[in-house]
DNA sequence: CTTGATTTTGAAATTCAATATCAATTATAT
DNA sequence: ATATAATTGATATTGAATTTCAAAATCAAG
């Protein structure tokens, strides 16, 4: 965690931006929250601790720490962006239930190599990726 | 093409909805355009046939369409959800440049199958998929 | 320190795609 | 024909995300 915080410090000085106490703030709170939460999840939980911060400061905090790569933006197909932080989570894909809503981590090697293969025969370079398989789940069939 | 608007009247009979002129007009200046347009797209496209066919009926008539898996919803990133026509086009995930925003079109039979043997693992029965791997494109780099 | 240039902030206003509302119109089965 | 239900287009509304802007905070250089 601390490793983030670094992490997010060279980020922005690389951009000429600083760390004030509100991003440090959000930073520190949306590494503790649960995953996968929106830019408004975040800033209800934020707000608890200091009711002075904005919703415009959470959203472009989030924007920020995509671009450090500390998080990443999900689609899970509601017209809401959530966000998930990779404190100690390695890059998977996601399995949505389109019944339940709710959606299994899931990541195979294989799959992750044949997309790179997939690059090269376009000469493609590829940086992120999404993949998201929408289906029913094991209880809700 | 007479193919896509016989799924469509289907659909639309197994659901109690009706075809009508403005839903086949939408349809078939649908099936004749460029693939992954917007909405608004489609409706400055169809209203040059027609100028008195509305916003609202172009948004519910892609929905329609989507339902009846005529047409495919396309997130490109921006705010704006494409559609895709299906019409002699099989399925394919995306290659989308971060620089130039053009996409290509790819699809590995490999990658597909393991996508499958990944749902089996947890017991989840998929319906539709999306892939989209982001990066820079030849042109680009 | 103090200054000055620059960035950041929060509140509010704005944007924009998408959806909902609603009275008028149209399709379809009987 | 008629009754029932679905559809339409104009308009209003929603809601996430972004922009604006004046005030506040940051930081480097004197």
């Amino acid at each position: 965690m601390a490793k983030e915080i670094q992490i997010f410090i060279d980020y922005l000085k690389k951009k000429n931006l600083k760390l004030t106490d509100q991003r440090g703030r959000i930073l520190n709170v949306f590494l503790k929250t649960q995953r996968h939460l929106s830019a408004e999840d975040l800033y209800n939980i934020v707000r608890k601790n200091d009711a002075s911060i904005g919703q415009a400061t959470v959203f472009r905090t989030l924007k920020l720490l995509c671009g450090a790569d500390i998080a990443k933006e999900v689609d899970l197909g509601d017209g809401k962006t959530r966000y998930e932080h990779k404190c100690g989570h390695e890059h998977h894909d996601h399995l949505i239930c389109t019944r339940c809503g709710r959606f299994i981590e899931a990541m195979d090697p294989e799959i992750e190599r044949l997309q790179k293969k997939l690059c090269r025969r376009f000469a493609f370079t590829p940086q992120y990726h999404k993949m998201e398989i929408f289906g029913v789940c094991k209880k809700c069939r």
